[in-house]
DNA sequence: CTACAGGCTGGTG
DNA sequence: CACCAGCCTGTA
């Protein structure tokens, strides 16, 4: 256990903001959040914040996956005031924040996620970690009277590599299953970790670049990997849901010149706030 | 039952 | 260049 105090943090948000898909609420009300081959419970009444982990595993691992170094408050306190619209959005979006989430993870989550919908969306990653992710040890996670389902760590390039192309049917993904194992293949072996650490290492434009020379990757979702992954926070996807926000509150623009470096995280606050407003959170 | 999902590819004009 | 049909299939 290791309970930490923060402002603008709602793991509720986090978990309906769209950019993660392996965060679950228990019955219990706490947040059931998988990442890799880890998997943490975390509970949240007001500003405390319980991990079911350890220590150093909370500084090592989870507080940078959080984003917790970053100010929040005062990227919401830059919106001009003018802006009615931004002001509302981040206003009801308090407490979300922009994960950092490990790379081949989300690549392959936003290339499901393409032209599809969100419980779809993790039935699909369930599926592909039940069958191709090591199991994971609950010890910790939950309390030893109860018996919970098995986790599942996310399965490793080789792992779907090693399974073939057929290996991936029956798991919900339609025709992205060609893009999934085009891009398995691509993050296989020496090559594909000096890959991933390219796109790890440089900076926006280039992973753009690099990304959108991939089979499946277009602009939006190399975008959500520039964002959810890499932290590019200046990257700004646009998808059916920003397009129509920009079209009917931005028709002169969007300001990016005044949010330069951070238009991201002020995109997650919109998406947030368009999603709720039409009641799907 | 139909329409739609946090788009992309590949072909056409 | 711009445009757009077609794509898999679970959910609403």
């Amino acid at each position: 256990m290791y309970e930490i105090v923060l402002q603008d943090f709602d793991m509720e948000k986090i978990m309906d903001s769209g950019q993660v898909f392996r965060i679950r609420k228990m019955e219990d009300a706490s947040f059931l959040t998988l990442a890799g081959h880890r998997a943490v419970r975390i509970r949240q009444e007001e500003n405390r914040i319980l991990f079911s982990c350890s220590r150093d595993e909370f500084l090592g691992f989870w507080q940078d996956y959080f984003d917790l170094s970053t100010d929040y408050a005062a990227i919401r306190r830059s919106v001009d005031p003018a802006d009615a619209y931004l002001n509302a959005a981040v206003s009801h979006g308090r407490g979300i924040r922009i994960l950092r989430q490990e790379l081949w993870e989300t690549i392959l989550s936003f290339l499901i996620s393409q032209n599809n919908n969100i419980s779809r969306i993790q039935n699909s990653l369930e599926a592909l970690c039940a069958r191709y992710g090591d199991k994971l040890d609950p010890e910790g996670i939950f309390p030893p009277s109860c018996t919970p389902a098995p986790l599942y760590a996310f399965p490793t390039p080789e792992a779907l590599c090693s399974a073939g192309p057929e290996g991936l049917q029956g798991l919900g993904l339609g025709y992205r299953d060609k893009y999934i194992w085009k891009m398995a293949q691509r993050c296989c072996g020496p090559s594909g970790k000096e890959w991933l650490g390219t796109l790890s290492s440089c900076g926006y434009e280039q992973a753009m670049d690099l990304l959108l020379r991939e089979y499946g990757i277009g602009r939006k979702v190399a975008d959500c990997i520039c964002l959810f992954s890499l932290h590019h926070v200046d990257a700004f996807p646009v998808d059916t849901h920003i397009r129509q926000i920009l079209d009917g509150h931005y028709p002169e623009g969007f300001p990016f010149s005044r949010y330069r470096g951070y238009a991201g995280i002020l995109q997650q606050y919109l998406f947030y706030y368009k999603r709720a407003a039409q009641g799907r959170v």
